[in-house]
DNA sequence: AATGAATGAGCCTTCATTCAT
DNA sequence: AATGAATGAAGGCTCATTCAT
């Protein structure tokens, strides 16, 4: 797991043709397969690679090492993950701030089409890995601007975040999540965790917007 | 070829004389050091030992093996912060709120001694090895006890916190600052990020002690 | 810290390329002669990889562990000498009970190319391993039916054989010259031996068959 | 397990004292007891001495090494099943030759004291040590001297041996019991095995005598 | 583009043995 | 005589990665 030539660049070669294309997909498919069934302990890039029905030797055609496997896998189920949480905001039936926050709680925590271990699995990597930031900032990111949206309400009165604030509120909303995963907590999926982190996030928006107006 | 051991009990032989129990002390400062220098990749057994000024033989005879070291390593510097914690909101010098909640985070944010990159192998070790929730328990039973001191002010009226409760009060002081540890961001010890985490938690509180006299 | 791996399979990966079955070649030649230099106190994974002018990595491609390396070697031996057995029964001059006898005890006392070293470390090894019953399995069951195919001759009248008899007639021939290996006597490949265990199951076998025609 | 030393003298402080007979005593029996336990795999001289519930250092006070216990251990069974072996020649109820190989075969099925595992890994020990010859020497001279008593006989009319013919006849009866042993055959004990050991023996014996009567 | 046999640095761990107390 | 903490050489084994085909 030694750091070598391009470990950022996540792919080593871009897929011109559709048999690339695919063979990609299949990696990215065994790798949380993998994860799936054997935790971080197995994703080995052998163990990947026939998992995905491919050979070592194509593995590494298109993923410089083992960790640029793992972080496409993030990646590709964090866009997944972004985008429905988009979706869930514009489309939320309740457009209120509660309600909003609720859809993007909601959308997180329903993330990962289901696969909690490989889940966890790609969490733990990816902390273990330290390259939580990276792949954090487009969420983090993506929140603020979520936040700076709720400020465009009526209801309250948001004014531009601060970076401590932005971090905050992405880590009040991801961080209890992230830790349930984590820990395989029953109540991750219940009402009542939901509940609770709304009221968390809402109770901060609230104090931020208040703490504005008096200050 | 040969039997396996037990890997969950931390200590395999209890030191009985002083001799020991400085070799014991040795090596965790030897795994703190390792950790600090070189971070998770880095924390060998051999090269823990090495540091530590034993054998290898040595460092096996005292922890069963290589995460048990890392597991000791873990408790020793969680009980110290928890007694820190527990000082803190003690000796706390403003007794509201705010003030003990700000006193706990600042307890927090201080712990290990400021020993930065081993905290962060240390926080990362434990979540990859996903022994998170049993090292967690103390802390998170500890807030909860914390919790129901502030119930008993005249502040606030706090009702006994459900499950989800005590979890999101306790990752929503414990998570920033992990996440802000893993991320290695250069606010953990600011000003700024001390006052939004006590933003998040006071407001959290009042939420759920308003929603008690409400409902 | 990882997870094991069956230990009883000998093989790991069946060659299915040329260049693959001479590894597999090297590899067992490289153990019998690491055996043959240096008994079973010098037989290291490493060793036999060196020898075999392999990588350790390769060897364990083919096998799974230490073990299986030695069992395979013993195997490939144990088949080559049960064919000789059989070619020597087939093709003895002497078709007597006496001649076959001698022809079987020749045979295995030649056998194992006369790498006496190596095949005293085989047979230590197999016996401290406590696998000596099924790799003795096929040697018994050789021994049983060319004791029914003596019993079809006019010579003697031989019922058919209980457990403990095939036992102990298989015993009576490979048992002296198992011993005879094992510590190393002078007389292993003398005429005088040969005589004596020829003496010895003849003389059995005789009186098996005259209790079954008194009895 | 490399030689060192002093490995063939077994003891390496003789006991003056009653005190230091117990110890050796206690370290004996902690030895057989830890091979009836767990086997070969489980014989470590600090498992033994915590068995014995003496220190490691004083086990290195009366053994040199390793192996020195397990011969002293194999030693002591095997003069102890010697006696017996001769008490039952003695007192044997019928003083035929068959009568008198039928004591000396029950005798030595019956040896170690129904310690079954630590005979197998006794002998698996002094086989793989290739200490073998040490120790049988005694028995094949025992049996060479009680082939000659046999030869005192009326019945048979036995010659001197010849060294094959010592090693062939003693083999033939420690041989079957030996594999029946290591092999944890089922019938060890029984009637019929004894039988048939018995069979072997006296037929050989017969025919030793009918050849020197001819010759 | 794909294959998969081969590589080898280096890790974890055991256990016989010593020696200061 | 006894103790037991300490030693450290040595060995089994994994797995990311390469490269000839």
């Amino acid at each position: 797991m030694a750091a070598r030539r391009q470990a950022l660049e996540t792919k080593r070669r871009t897929p011109r043709q559709a048999r690339a294309a695919e063979t990609v997909a299949a990696i990215l498919e065994g790798a949380a397969q993998v994860l799936e069934a054997g935790g971080l302990a197995a994703f080995t890039t052998n163990a990947v690679a026939e998992r995905a029905g491919v050979s070592i030797g194509t593995l590494y055609q298109y993923y410089g090492d083992k960790t640029a496997v793992l972080l496409a896998l993030a990646r590709q189920e964090m866009e997944t993950a972004l985008a429905e949480v988009g979706r869930a905001l514009d489309g939320a039936t309740d457009p209120s701030v509660p309600g909003r926050v609720r859809a993007m709680v909601r959308a997180i925590v329903h993330a990962f089409r289901g696969r909690q271990r490989a889940r966890k699995a790609v969490v733990q990597a990816i902390l273990a890995q330290g390259q939580g930031i990276e792949l954090m900032a487009p969420v983090a990111a993506f929140i603020a601007a979520a936040g700076a949206r709720v400020g465009n309400t009526s209801e309250v009165d948001l004014p531009a975040l601060s970076r401590e604030q932005v971090f905050v509120i992405s880590r009040a909303i991801l961080g209890p999540i992230r830790a349930a995963v984590l820990e395989e907590q029953p109540f991750l999926r219940s009402q009542a965790f939901e509940d609770e982190i709304v009221r968390l996030v809402v109770a901060y928006i609230g104090a931020i917007s208040a703490a504005a107006r008096s200050g």
